[in-house]
DNA sequence: TGATTGCAGACAATAAATATCCATAATAGT
DNA sequence: ACTATTATGGATATTTATTGTCTGCAATCA
């Protein structure tokens, strides 16, 4: 089974944190690196896959950088999950039932898919569903009402400090 | 994000296998990685995680080998799916909102657990439920309607040939 | 023009999954 | 008692995926 990587972590709060970004500012890959303690040559590959799949929005020259390309209401975590992870499954069948002495039979005989794939991939659809119904702007929404002021400040401030 | 390798998938094959046995009989590592044509040895370490998690039973010397160590209807995919990676996570919070400018800023500012993870983490049970509400007996049932007769005869009689 | 930034591809380092090997112990049959 | 079979656990090797860096290039702004 594959789990998910860091560059996951590290997408979803750079989404959330430009979802709660000022309409026309933009921040940098840098910044965001910076914000989130990460290397940022490598955050900046996790950007350039939510740009491709125009979740965000890119721009380069100074006061360039990266602020959402629609309304927090309309990305999906899923969204960005899938353009991360590239939407694979989390559970590949290697049709392990046809190998041995099956191997031998028509595949005529084999039309319906495995039973253990469908069961994995029927929780794996409930597991997108649950992605799928939380946006972006919920994320912000929750981020809001739960931070503390304390943390909310520091954060806001340094986000003002850094798109001037 | 991680996902499923072959380990699980051989696990659950053999796992539905086995509740497919007579009673008081017993399948090898070696005879369950020929039928699903695998790597003996590397399946054997699949085939020790579920015994350690008491899935199944097993038995050295000749005539030995592994049966169900409960009934199949007690036994849920989920069952299978924990024993086999572990019971970890999909998703890994590394808590990298409390990095950068907020690195230092107080922990009890921070005592919620991180939205984002909140959000996976949420979608993870989603998940984990429906493999829980699925146990080998159901994918048993599933696997006598829904498969040739041409399949169910090779396997049952490769079978029986395995354990005289 | 020079500084900043994003992009794409190549490349290197690290971690994880996959796979094999061996020594040991238990069991069944002879 | 002896042999063949099988599971166990640890050590180790191999392969693959992830993580991370680097370079050259194009676009933007002052």
């Amino acid at each position: 089974m594959k789990r998910h990587g860091n560059q996951l972590e590290w997408a979803l709060h750079c989404a959330v944190v430009l979802a709660g970004l000022d309409a026309g500012k933009r921040l940098s890959a840098g910044s965001l690196a910076e914000l989130h303690g990460v290397p940022p040559k490598y955050l900046a590959k996790a950007l350039q896959l939510l740009a491709n799949a125009e979740i965000v929005n890119s721009a380069p020259g100074p006061k360039g950088g990266y602020c959402l390309a629609k309304s927090a209401d309309e990305i999906s975590v899923l969204d960005v999950v899938d353009a991360v992870e590239g939407g694979e499954p989390l559970f590949r069948c290697q049709e392990i039932r046809r190998r041995g002495p099956c191997q031998s039979i028509g595949a005529k005989h084999f039309a319906k898919s495995c039973q253990i794939a469908d069961v994995m991939w029927r929780a794996e659809e409930a597991w997108r569903a649950e992605l799928a119904r939380v946006t972006l702007a919920d994320i912000g929404q929750r981020v809001l009402t739960e931070v503390s002021v304390k943390v909310l400040g520091v954060v806001q401030d340094w986000v003002d400090a850094q798109t001037t």
